[in-house]
DNA sequence: TCCATTTTTGACCAATTGGTCAGATATAGC
DNA sequence: GCTATATCTGACCAATTGGTCAAAAATGGA
């Protein structure tokens, strides 16, 4: 008799207009009345299929480092340098330039909600030790240089990734300088990690 | 016959003030009333000696990166890879941890100001050109590796060290471990200079 | 002490915005 | 077409906050 809606498409449907917005403007700057004008509805509907908007960044953010620990998880370990390289390269084409700003805009003392908090950290927390096991196979194989801690190793890396994917989104620009950019911090990386 | 006040030391004192608070609660979250309270004196009192929190924040910055340059335009140019690696490590300690998160906030969508960008922007143009003559005159030297773009290079180095601050602000955490990984990246760097 | 002038103050204003809810609207089933 | 009920709407509310300004306070000199 009444009407009949899916309510987790709707959510859904609302997520994603989130994100188009966050990606484009920012948390702060985002106003819900963009997002609903974006997700086609009036800003009370929104509140009918979400509690706020923390819950629609966090939701976003676990999501998404859900869904990037799940792909990594899927490559295999690495036999050789070479290899863990290929991987690198198809873990950074998973990872969303939009979303690197994002998450440090969220991790800034402006929002700093435990929740996303535990997320990030946790997601880099695991992604560090993933790494590390398979560095210390590769150092064990005499692939990569057996001088530094795995998991100091590790986290550099992620580190200097990170950064590199920030100033990408920040101060880029032309894809041609992007590219030869990113190429330039993978071949550093590789000569890192070999010693 | 009138109080008289020394209002250039007052706008000191008012900016260090807000450093204080900026790098503690991120910008964003920082309000003129507790920039007030930190500097001992009444909101309105502010602005008599300021034209707002945007004057605040590009001032800060401004005077951060002319700092910055100065000091590293003293350095000399390295004639080795040790000797840059060394400088690599004076120009570290100058950074400040506080304004690596401050800077990338400030950056964001929420608060994209020119002014912010022209000098942040500007000043990573600055090094990346200052650093990439030193790595054309190193590889010349056969001192560092000769199949990468100097400038790429710079740029690469740039964002890696950014990263690396950055996480160390926002994960970190001991200086037992902060300091082991800081070290770690060092390495990293110097193998990925060294080719 | 008293005054002229500078300086300080904090109540107040206006704009913004996350969130609410009473009324309007749509629709599945008859 | 009708109705009961789910769904949607947007004017409204309350809280926040950057910035203002008329009145109050401070002070160097006479």
């Amino acid at each position: 008799m009444p009407k009949i809606v899916d309510k987790d498409k709707m959510r859904a449907e609302i997520l994603e207009a989130a994100m188009m917005c966050f990606a484009r403007t920012g948390y702060q700057a985002t106003k819900m009345t963009d997002i609903a004008r974006a997700a086609g509805v009036a800003k009370g509907t929104l509140y009918l299929y979400c509690d706020g908007k923390d819950d629609l960044i966090l939701s976003l953010i676990g999501q998404y480092f859900d869904g990037l620990r799940g792909q990594i998880t899927l490559l295999p370990a690495p036999q050789t340098l070479e290899l863990y390289l290929d991987g690198l390269r198809q873990t950074v084409i998973l990872a969303q330039r939009d979303m690197t700003s994002l998450i440090f805009e969220v991790l800034g003392p402006g929002f700093k909600d435990p929740r996303a908090v535990e997320i990030i950290d946790g997601f880099f927390d695991w992604l560090a030790r993933h790494w590390a096991e398979h560095f210390a196979d590769l150092a064990e194989a005499q692939e990569i240089r057996a001088d530094c801690d795995p998991m100091a190793l590790a986290r550099a890396v992620i580190a200097m990734l990170d950064g590199v994917f920030l100033h990408l989104s920040l101060f880029d620009a032309g894809s041609k300088i992007a590219t030869l950019r990113r190429e330039t911090a993978f071949t550093m990386i590789a000569s890192g990690l070999r010693g």
